[in-house]
DNA sequence: TCGTGGATTTACCAAATGGTAAAAAAACAA
DNA sequence: TTGTTTTTTTACCATTTGGTAAATCCACGA
């Protein structure tokens, strides 16, 4: 069976690995950890229960992993927000970045939304040792850009939690979206307008013409 | 029994069901629908499950009634808003009080997140018998205000998404703030600032004199 | 082609869970 | 007090669900 410790998983070992975490992102994100089932998992991926076993230690092992091979792609957007490029365009950009995101990966962003609304018993520790570091980094640079006066004075956490709330409601609340909206297309390239105006709104600086 | 074409619920009755529906509100809140059950929800009440299925038909009939009361709640900061009064003061003011409620009724937030993230499928009905007239009604209000000038162009739709994701946000993902601000103070004050200058700054007329 | 180890299925199991029937207890009206 | 209705408990039950043991199948290298 294949171990923690084994050196070479076989490429059926690959294939299959990949097939259940995709159908477990599937139903994960569609129910939630509880509200998924081994059996539900198992039919989306096309593999019996027993098999599903032979491949993770459980259904935990299976969120887990998942939760952690998403945690990077998830970062990706913010780790590409560059200190030394233009403040306005680099956080405008960031902003883009995430509602393209939440448009590419909706079910990445509820499975997510749904461990962290259950107080994140799982990826508590992912968290710590992943997010924490690059928030803290980059709300450090955006800290920077206030304190050379590239940006108008503004609190960089609430500023990214804004960013993240804002982007990833479109993935998170769809369901809310399409009621509302009605469900045609896709609301998200009136949302990048009204966003990108939002949050330039936000990051312009106000003329230093008439100081209050 | 107490049935539902039953005329008068005895004092034991409201009593009951009310200590019901609290638990079951602090159970889901924290659990999911799915993953809340009902020797749980007995235990929050200090009833036996028998007993609570005297009360209420299954778990969902909980679920529903809970969401059902607590709609007309959810929805009151935004009745509020005045279309007599000043546009930016009004919409700031909303988010005030939303944010405000993502504080005082953390539970109710996270109740409706979970239940939207599944797909609303419980909560369908009400949404579109009570969400969505409120929610046209006050886009229109908005619209209006943007066609006086009083308000410089914007979407009424994204602009109240945006206030619900960025308020609620702090109920809904308290967890991963807690992580990311340290477990001290509660983080709503500053979010209140920030919030206010993000909006502010949205609502702000840009000087006629410059235009384009 | 044959053996060996990896992959899969069959047949289960114990615990959890939503729910019920009926007896017992409590509340209340007369 | 007594009879009646409402409320609560006790004892269950059927289904679901995560998980396991062991037999079987199958790919693949010697």
């Amino acid at each position: 069976m294949p171990e923690s410790t084994a050196k070479k998983p076989s490429r059926i070992q690959r294939r299959n690995r990949r097939v259940i975490l995709d159908a477990a992102l599937e139903v994960f994100s569609k129910h939630g950890y509880r509200g998924a089932t081994l059996d539900q998992i198992a039919a989306e991926a096309g593999l019996s229960k027993p098999n599903i076993l032979y491949y993770f230690n459980g259904k935990e092992d299976i969120h887990v992993t998942l939760l952690s091979q998403l945690m990077e792609t998830w970062l990706d957007p913010l780790v590409e927000l560059d200190p030394e490029g233009d403040p306005r365009r680099e956080i405008l950009d960031y902003v883009e970045r995430k509602l393209t995101m939440s448009r590419e990966l909706p079910r990445e962003s509820r499975l997510f939304a749904n461990e962290i609304l259950q107080g994140a018993p799982r990826i508590e520790p992912e968290l710590h040792s992943h997010l924490k570091p690059l928030f803290d980094e980059k709300c450090a640079v955006i800290a920077g850009w206030v304190a050379a006066g590239k940006l108008p004075p503004l609190d960089p956490q609430h500023l990214i939690f804004s960013i993240w709330a804002t982007t990833q409601h479109y993935a998170d609340f769809e369901a809310q979206a399409q009621i509302l909206l009605g469900p045609e297309a896709d609301p998200r390239p009136r949302a990048q307008a009204h966003l990108q105006a939002m949050f330039g709104a936000l990051l312009d600086l106000p003329e230093p013409l008439a100081n209050r």
